[in-house]
RNA sequence: GGCAGGUUGCCCGAGCGGCCAAUGGGAGCGGACUGUAAAUCCGUCGCGAAAGCUUCGAAGGUUCGAAUCCUUCACCUGCCA
């Protein structure tokens, strides 16, 4: 087995890491426990937190055992956004989230086999402590000046929006945390995304404090796109991992869209396909792009570990159905049928005017953006475009008697379906 | 508690009584090019088929006419205590 710092370092997922010698040291002198933490500030997890998931799992099949921690008193608190104050959530909302969030995490780790993972969650020793106790025990192990210039305090300060002590007092919440399971379960590893950098680093810190020992934090990138930005956003918003929140079938498309030039870091950051694998998938891309061979290994294995095979076939399956170059008449009702399931569908009696039906299928957010979209050439019906904004479809454009594929620009697809 | 400043469309941000559905930038969307990619260029970007309707923190008011003036309220920021 490689070393498992040079596998990380390899994939791209070591942004910032506290002391690399001596964990690379402590990884060598036999298993360690790890954690990671998920928030709970909505009802799933997203694209972001799975790069968290699936490096715990790279850590935890190198011999180690991965902790899992759900945040239910952080979630209550919320870690300082760059931008602006969190709305806080209701206690009940935050507590259904959590369950649904361990859920998923659940999902990613190995709680069998020799280096079973568990799930914690900081609300156990979080809740029960009094106000005094975290002042005394904790909070007086933290200087003020230090807790103002981490990054996350400081953008905010010198924002119109400023903080709370609320959000401001957050970093001390993630370093008890590190505390709690070092004490617990001798915890000397903590993963994290660098945005969280100064939230990791309070552990280390308190817990060099409090207990005199030495714990590291590895902090993976922030994942963009080719133009610097985030990835992780589609039109619709997050790449959410719940399929209520976003269909397997939007979800595998999202990542076959992956940008050329870093579909090849995100097969390093999202799959487990080997080095050599992933070179030849990056010499393909270099050869034939178009064939899109990067994007597709990528979309299916990323649609796979998160929705499972079965939801990765007929994802699939629908795309090339509603993508393909055929003719979509020659497509058997069954295929056609299962394609369409997956996209936004507007169940109508009558046939109205194209407009009315992208308006009604959810594909345009109105009837004027409908009318412009046809204005501007690019809406289509059945792969053909609508020329006329006032063309209302007949009976013989139905696929099968009951549907029609409605198209807006490239890529967005939507359907109607005829009850009448 | 006092004083000052602020709250504009998805975001940033101009506007300070009529020419404002509201300058500009970004994001988004469409077209050309292509490969369900990127970059680039062009167009578009409240709702409505239109007449018109509803927007500029909230509620009242002044005025022929308000995003722009007045009053109250809410929230935010800074300084002072």
């Amino acid at each position: 087995m490689t070393d498992i710092v040079d596998e990380l370092k390899w994939r791209g997922l070591i942004a910032l890491s506290t002391d690399e010698d001596a964990l690379r040291k402590a990884f060598a002198d036999g298993p360690i426990t790890f954690y990671c933490g998920f928030d709970p500030t909505a009802a799933s997890l997203h694209m972001g937190n799975l790069v968290q998931l699936l490096t715990m799992r790279r850590i935890q099949d190198a011999g180690n055992f991965p902790l899992g921690l759900v945040g239910g008193s952080t979630g209550l608190i919320g870690d300082p956004k760059p931008t602006s104050e969190r709305a806080l959530n209701t206690k009940e909302t935050v507590a259904e989230w959590v369950e649904r969030i361990r859920g998923q995490v659940e999902r990613f780790l190995d709680f069998d086999g020799p280096f079973a993972a568990r799930i914690v969650n900081n609300l156990d020793w979080t809740g029960p402590m009094s106000a005094i106790d975290f002042l005394r025990d904790i909070g007086k192990h933290f200087r003020v000046g230090k807790m103002l210039s981490k990054d996350a305090v400081a953008a905010r300060l010198n924002s119109d929006a400023g903080i709370s002590y609320t959000e401001f007092s957050y970093q001390i919440l993630q370093g008890l945390d590190f505390l709690e399971l070092y004490k617990q379960h001798g915890c000397t590893l903590q993963t994290g995304g660098s945005d969280q950098w100064g939230n990791l680093t309070a552990g280390v810190d308190l817990i060099h404090r409090a207990e005199g020992a030495s714990v590291h934090v590895l902090g993976t990138p922030l994942v963009t796109k080719a133009d610097g930005t985030k990835f992780g956003k589609t039109e619709t918003g997050t790449v959410w991992l719940d399929p209520e929140l976003m269909s397997p079938y939007a979800f595998f498309q999202f990542w076959l869209n992956a940008e050329d030039s870093k579909v090849v870091e995100y097969l390093k950051i999202f799959t487990f396909r080997s080095r050599e694998q992933i070179e030849e998938l990056a010499e393909a891309t270099g050869q034939k792009p178009h064939l899109r061979l990067a994007q597709r290994a990528l979309a299916e294995d990323v649609t796979t570990l998160v929705h499972g095979e079965e939801q990765f076939r007929r994802a699939e399956a629908a795309s090339r159905a509603l993508f393909g170059q055929g003719e979509l008449g020659s497509l058997d009702e069954r295929t056609l049928a299962a394609a369409f399931a997956e996209l936004p569908t507007a169940r109508v009696a009558t046939l109205g005017p194209v407009f009315e039906l992208f308006a009604e299928a959810g594909i345009v957010p109105s009837r004027s953006a409908a009318r412009r979209a046809i204005q501007e050439g690019g809406a289509y019906v059945n792969n053909a475009k609508v020329e006329d904004v006032d063309t209302v479809p007949g009976p013989e454009d139905l696929l099968h008697g009951r549907w029609l594929l409605l198209r807006r620009g490239r890529r967005t697809l939507g359907a109607v379906e005829f009850v009448g």
